[in-house]
RNA sequence: UCCUCGGUAGCUCAGUGGUAGAGCGGUCGGCUGUUAACCGAUUGGUCGUAGGUUCGAAUCCUACCCGGGGAGCCA
């Protein structure tokens, strides 16, 4: 069936299943009692009775079905018809509940069955699964409470993004998903290419679409800067890619950034805006999610509302690399990765940081040049053997690293050198240098790994539960 | 990629050399303005795959596949 075919059914064949009905939410929220409702959803669960059954329904509005009574014998033709998962149209009355875990319910009046599901089959239980099993379910796991929940926080922090960046008169640019700069520094990267892969080598006269190797972007930043030096406030939201073979509950090969680009602006700046950024999304999400998040709260993690509090209430630690390590020393503490100036912070350092000492948020701040990459600008003023470059990682408790960002080298003799240094050809990067030939200003920006976001306001353990549909190795089966 | 734990019914798991089990789910019946409903009966298996050891393997050995947790890389 052709998608035409499929639409036209829709709306010709059955136009009693597409007829705009009620939220269910709205229902809940604004409902007048003896109000006559018109709701379209799915069955969770149901319970028959002697003199009546009972329907939990849910369109996804919202984490609260409604529950819809059937008086029997009335409704005794379809109750075997109406199984968790099936959809259906239910007309009736708004009613004062009788029973204990709702004030409303809907006395029904009239129920049409939209789409059956059988109950031999259909995979989701009225009991609780594990997210394991729900992973391999990934196009039915919408329809479960917690998905749902993560699946409408995390429209609220994509929202609550723009909304903090548009206040603030930052631009929204789109940077392309396709990059054919090899080297971004970012790790392994998806080839894209309109070569027959199943062929042979291709001969070398056949020239590939872009006339030289492409791949799928790991950071829209180089270009964000580009349009940073035009427009002053820029930012970027969109999908990111990275080849490598990551297996863990933090890492996905398809995942969405933040990149928010600021000229005129220095390491400080751009780590204010960084504590802002997460105060704003916090305070957002707590309010529009409200029931969702009590939800996290109660069956997720039992610290969410307190760190979220936390964010929102509490200045960001902020502390130079130097010091984190002499902290670290001090600390009586031993690692199992050495603690030792010039060598990058590891998991465990970073999470004494953020968990233990400081309980809240960390901003560290001025990392050896030589663990970070060439873009970042050089500090003054430093001896020789510890050099430092204006670069900030956010470390939050429980997530680690959820934001990296850096003050940028505007100036053009300092970046050459370095991108020599980290052997990179600076013909290549002809068109960033030209940045910092004509009109270069200092400036600064970071990146923040969106679904990271919604893991740390969600509370949930493993970030292939808060994409839809996550990519990663070994795993793009929806 | 490394370390580690695991893969047995639709789901969650027990079974560690001798006839494959439980709870939940599904189905049927009963009961009840129910709400993780409850009570009874019933249904349900290529024990991840392929070899090997053994009279006999879910169980022991080898290889591989897949999943969880941790690490590295990073966002």
């Amino acid at each position: 069936m052709t998608i035409f075919t499929a639409i036209h059914l829709l709306f010709c064949g059955a136009a009693t299943a597409v007829k705009a009905g009620q939220r269910i939410a709205d229902v809940l929220r604004q409902g007048q009692v003896g109000a006559m409702v018109d709701l379209r959803g799915w069955v969770r669960s149901k319970r028959e009775g002697k003199t009546h059954a009972f329907l939990d329904l849910n369109d996804g509005s919202g984490l609260a079905g409604i529950q819809v009574v059937l008086t029997r014998p009335d409704f005794d033709g379809q109750l075997l018809a109406l199984t968790v998962g099936t959809a259906v149209a239910i007309a009736g009355e708004l009613v004062a509940s009788q029973g204990k875990e709702q004030t409303v319910e809907v006395q029904a009046q009239a129920v049409t069955v939209i789409g059956p599901a059988d109950a031999e089959t259909y995979p989701l239980q009225k009991k609780r699964h594990s997210f394991e099993f729900l992973r391999t379910i990934a196009h039915l796991r919408a329809r479960t409470n917690t998905f749902g929940a993560v699946l409408r926080v995390r429209n609220a922090c994509a929202q609550a993004i723009h909304q903090f960046f548009q206040e603030r008169g930052f631009l929204w640019v789109h940077t392309p998903i396709i990059s054919t700069s090899d080297c971004e520094g970012a790790g392994e990267m998806f080839a894209v290419t309109t070569l027959d892969p199943r062929k042979a080598a291709a001969p070398a006269s056949q020239p590939d679409f872009f006339g030289k190797p492409a791949f799928l972007t790991v950071s829209g930043q180089l270009e964000a800067e580009a349009l940073a030096l035009a427009l002053s406030n820029v930012y970027t939201f969109g999908p990111t890619f990275r080849a490598e073979n990551s297996n863990t509950a933090r890492h996905l090969a398809e995942f969405w950034m933040v990149e928010p680009e600021m000229a005129f602006c220095d390491l400080q700046g751009d780590a204010d805006l960084a504590e802002a950024f997460l105060k704003y999304v916090f305070t957002q999400v707590l309010h529009r999610c409200a029931e969702d998040m009590a939800f996290f709260q109660s069956r997720i993690d039992p610290n969410v509302l307190a760190n979220a509090e936390k964010i929102i209430h509490e200045s960001f630690a902020r502390i130079a690399y130097t010091e984190a390590i002499e902290l670290l020393h001090r600390s009586g503490r031993s690692f199992q990765y050495p603690v030792e100036w010039g060598l990058d912070l590891q998991s465990e350092h970073e999470r004494f940081l953020a968990e233990e000492h400081f309980g809240k948020p960390v901003i560290v701040m001025d990392y050896p040049a030589q663990i970070k990459a060439f873009y970042m600008r050089l500090n003054d003023d430093c001896p020789p053997e510890r050099q430092t470059v204006r670069a900030m990682d956010v470390l939050a408790p429980g997530i680690g690293e959820i934001i990296g960002g850096s003050q940028r080298e505007e100036r053009l003799d300092v970046l050459t050198s370095r991108m020599q240094a980290c052997g990179l050809d600076p013909e290549v990067y002809w068109w960033y240098l030209d940045l910092r030939r004509f009109g270069s200003v200092p400036h600064a920006g970071f990146g923040l790994g969106f679904d990271r976001l919604v893991q740390f306001i969600t509370g949930m353990g493993n970030i292939r539960d808060v994409i839809p549909f996550p990519r990663t190795p070994l795993n793009a089966e929806f």
